[in-house]
DNA sequence: GTAGGGTTAG
């Protein structure tokens, strides 16, 4: 019932997209109420009835609670006798403050006075150490508490899984576990976090599933919190399976469970099901509705789906609950409009936020880089800059990939070093591979090379990739041989890698090369992975793989494509079929071509799309070049205009021309 | 006294 509510609210968010001027269906939510409680210290209520000890007590919690940590410390340099609240309130305050000098003369102060052995300062001490980033401090403070309850356990653990250190807290699980405290609800949530809060190794993921069977066993598998973490941690695994049997098992679900396990479809490269998963939760619960969160998660399933129709549902639907104050969600939808290449809302909703943080420009920038607009998206990262807004690490790595895109190397040049010298930021990995990317593909590969030689950080596989990446456009064998060696030893199991060689061998005719390296694919178990689109027709998606044989399901549009083909030959088409990694002859190359995935989501397309009307297909891989010139030809041919997004970009094809310039 | 899910890139 209430998906149909929605379906008829799709009507309004159109208009709403028409309407220039910001418009809700609800108000502003009111702000969350200050947590500082502003109780004003009125001294002659409290001096008829308590002594002047404790009236000294008295100020200097009002004190804290008013935010004056200056005063409160001045008061308490001459106050013999702190309570245990004086200091809770006095460590609450320099955490807000984000004053560890402070903390410092509240933490000696505290054991001067005796009360460094109060496991409920020491979990306040822990807890603030932890706020302020200071984790040896919490270390130290762990180590010297002897009364170790609960609390305490569980705030190093929190503090510890915040920063990073999972494995340190797992080893401690077990130091806990042999004192006999027995674990409670708090303590199993950090602990599965921990387990995802360094790397994914399969030891974690034992560890995880050791701790799983605690869970069952301790009876905690009736907590919400705990089973909604559990699902977390497997979908950070990427083990859907056991995550999609942890959440059907729950006896109770609430938003945050629903909104994990849409999450972890949505991150674990399946957007289908991430939409189902909500469908499902929108048509069978009664009293959990989706939030901002659950939004943003679906919004980016659409957006990987490019469900253009389905999206606009959902816009229609956070308009209706109010939820286009939230900056994530306006920042997803932003994106979702543009990887559904309806750039021009996405600019209408970013043109109608109110409020806009880093985030949100970063949607902006990358959306125009993506469609191939390199200037736009740096006059736009200027202008964010111009607007008192620092850019984050993404932001450049968005920006240079809006160079890349564009084939905008001086520009990609200037803001590489501008971000060096004006913004102060050290460039990581991704900034590398950008600018590896950006010169690579314009053909400097040697300048590319000199970039990683040069290199101050160790260069990852991000870097390596995208110079094999350059090495297979502009077929350079030899760095792309040097490329490969580093990547097979860095990601054995990247099966991408091998393809991306063997491209360049066989655009070399070398054969023989592309034999070895496909044994050598065989022999470490993998495989190519398959080309596969997606078209959205009449709200539903259709998938298409690619095909080597002629074969029943797709027969009818094998046929349309042999006969586009002959014609368009005649004008003056060429099958571009070097892509194939076979030793054939010509003739059986174009037949192979002819089944990729991306020609046949095109003939779908041309049968199931009305006159003037854009079809839209989404790709898993890059589009090969036999497919970019077959599209570009049919744009014409059929006076069709056709949007495919690959994985790396945008391709808008009209009238016989491509929007990348046939950069690929 | 402590707790669970989501933002932007390539």
């Amino acid at each position: 019932m209430r998906y149909k509510e929605i379906i008829m609210a799709c009507f309004n968010v159109i208009s709403h997209l028409n309407s220039h001027s910001p418009h809700r269906l609800l108000p502003p939510k009111p702000k969350p109420a200050r947590l500082i409680c502003s109780l004003a210290l009125n001294p002659s209520s409290t001096t008829t009835t308590t002594t002047a000890n404790s009236n000294n007590n008295n100020r200097i919690q009002s004190l804290c609670k008013q935010g004056n940590l200056n005063q409160a410390l001045q008061l308490l340099s001459a106050e013999p006798n702190p309570t245990q609240l004086t200091y809770e309130l006095l460590l609450l305050s320099c955490t807000r403050q984000h004053s560890l000098s402070d903390a410092y003369t509240v933490h000696s102060h505290l054991s001067d006075n005796g009360f460094d052995q109060d496991p409920f300062l020491a979990t306040k001490l822990i807890n603030m150490y932890s706020e302020l980033d200071s984790i040896d401090h919490v270390r130290q403070v762990f180590d010297k508490t002897r009364d170790r309850t609960i609390y305490v356990w569980n705030a190093l653990f929190r503090s510890l899984t915040l920063a990073g250190h999972g494995e340190e807290v797992l080893d401690l699980y077990r130091r806990m576990n042999r004192t006999g405290i027995s674990s409670d609800r708090f303590t199993y949530t950090y602990v599965l976090k921990a387990c995802v809060a360094s790397n994914c190794s399969s030891t974690l993921l034992n560890r995880g599933k050791e701790i799983h069977a605690h869970i069952l066993r301790h009876g905690y598998d009736a907590s919400v919190y705990v089973m909604t973490t559990l699902v977390d941690m497997y979908a950070r695994f990427g083990c859907v399976t056991y995550a999609s049997v942890v959440f059907e098992e729950m006896a109770v679900k609430n938003v945050v469970s629903w909104s994990a396990m849409i999450a972890c479809y949505a991150r674990n490269e399946m957007p289908f099901e991430a939409v189902e998963l909500f469908r499902e939760m929108m048509l069978q619960t009664c009293d959990t509705y989706p939030n901002s969160v659950t939004m943003v998660s679906v919004l980016q399933a659409c957006a990987a789906l490019a469900a253009l129709e389905q999206g606009k549902l959902l816009h229609a639907y956070i308009l209706r609950k109010g939820l286009d104050s939230i900056l994530p969600v306006i920042s997803a939808l932003v994106v979702m409009y543009a990887k559904c290449g309806k750039l021009e809302l996405g600019q209408r909703v970013f043109d109608q936020m109110d409020k806009r943080d880093v985030v949100s420009w970063n949607s902006l920038i990358s959306s125009y880089g993506v469609h191939g607009y390199g200037e736009k998206a740096i006059q736009i990262f200027e202008e964010m800059i111009n607007q008192g807004v620092s850019p984050s690490p993404i932001s450049l790595i968005s920006v240079l990939g809006a160079c890349s895109h564009a084939g905008l190397v001086e520009e990609g040049k200037r803001l590489f070093k501008s971000m060096q010298r004006d913004h102060k930021m050290r460039p990581g990995v991704e900034h590398y591979a950008c600018m590896v990317d950006l010169l690579g593909r314009a053909n400097r590969l040697d300048e590319a090379a000199k970039i990683i030689e040069d290199m101050r950080i160790e260069p990852g596989p991000r870097v390596w990739g995208s110079l094999l990446g350059s090495c297979r456009i502009h077929c350079n064998v030899e760095l792309a041989e040097r490329a490969s060696k580093r990547l097979f030893e860095l990601e054995p199991s990247n099966a991408g890698n091998y393809v991306l060689l063997a491209d360049v061998y066989a655009e070399a005719n070398m054969w023989d090369e592309v034999k070895r390296v496909k044994k050598l694919l065989e022999a470490r178990g993998l495989q190519k992975i398959p080309g596969r689109s997606w078209i959205e027709v009449k709200r539903k998606m259709h998938s298409f793989v690619s095909v080597d044989e002629f074969n029943q399901p797709f027969e009818e549009l094998q046929a349309l494509l042999i006969e586009l083909c002959s014609e368009m030959k005649e004008k003056g088409y060429m099958p571009q079929t070097k892509v194939v990694l076979y030793d054939l002859d010509d003739k059986e190359k174009e037949r192979i071509v002819l089944g990729h995935s991306e020609k046949l989501a095109v003939a779908f397309g041309l049968i199931n799309t009305s006159k003037g009307e854009t079809i839209r297909i989404t790709k898993n891989l890059r589009l090969c070049e036999d497919c970019h010139s077959f599209t570009k030809f049919i744009s014409k041919f059929a006076n069709k205009e056709i949007l495919v997004r690959d994985v790396n970009r945008f391709h808008h094809f009209r009238n016989g021309v491509c929007s990348c310039g046939d950069y690929l």
